[in-house]
DNA sequence: ATGATTTAGTTTCAAATGTAACTAAATCGA
DNA sequence: TCGATTTAGTTACATTTGAAACTAAATCAT
């Protein structure tokens, strides 16, 4: 029996570890510089971004469209609205959700991470041509939807 | 001016973004399930996994294949270590250092996760066909090189 | 209506993580 | 060859994170 037959995986040939790899690679690189100009967390900027998009949200909504869960959001909400990025406005429907926006304050900080989050990304994605791009996303999607844990497994 | 032109970034197509999200799902349901059969956590896999590829490393070693940090890579191999999964030799060239290999109670249990986590990888890559897994490949490593953080930047 | 359950969000406590300081051995340079 | 620097790995401390318990409001079922 060979010895060398092993399970056949190998760390660095394998997916998950090298999408893990990559993708803090990249996003470690973005949260390094707007952490290093505002003091603000992957998370914290994450509850921004949504923010940023126009809407007012609940903290249940910025759950839904960010993948973090309930714990994360209440902190980073806590977080930013002690810093006065965002504000909290009483729910006329339910007393207990508040309304979440951007301040003025918040808006002009999200109007300067944004072009710097765009323009790493752009920096990164020009290493594929316009139709592998297109190509890369629909794959990442189609892995999305396999991998998601919310579709039913019966 | 049109008050809906934001900064154009919208986080549900934010390439670092969905990559996060997406890495997140896969690595999270795989370390489910080895966490909850073994007690073991990603990264003490990952010391696991590439001390399962066969060769006995030392921790520097271990830090550079796993993309984790000497810290991280202590910490995981003391407690591999307590836990008997993995032996330390000492280094005959270097006093500092120490050679890691997995045990056999080690070997073992790598030989039951190995698979767990090929399977998951296959089941996930089923959704690409085998050309679609080849470009996903490479578009991976073409945006790893554009993204690593040790290029140079002048 | 009103008690029982669910939902929104926060707090608490333990465990995981990152950074910096540290120890000990090896290498470098005069 | 011996003091200065670098390297391997660990430890200590502060911060972040996750899970579970919790509070208060809403909804559900009778």
């Amino acid at each position: 029996m060979d010895s060398d037959t092993k399970a056949g995986l190998t760390l660095a040939a394998f997916l998950p570890y090298r999408l893990s790899v990559l993708s803090n690679t990249i996003s470690g690189a973005i949260a390094a510089r707007y952490d290093a100009a505002f003091g603000i967390s992957i998370r914290q900027w994450r509850v921004m971004a949504v923010l940023g998009e126009g809407e007012a949200l609940t903290a249940t909504e910025i759950v839904a469209r960010t993948a973090m869960d309930k714990v994360a959001v209440s902190r980073a909400v806590a977080d930013l609205e002690t810093r006065e990025l965002i504000a909290r406005a009483a729910s006329t429907r339910d007393a207990r959700q508040s309304v979440l926006s951007l301040t003025g304050q918040g808006r002009e900080i999200y109007a300067e991470i944004a072009p710097m989050a765009l323009d790493y990304e752009r920096e990164v994605l020009a290493a594929l041509s316009q139709t592998e791009l297109e190509t890369l996303t629909r794959l990442l999607d189609r892995l999305a939807g396999a991998a998601s844990p919310d579709r039913p497994l019966w």
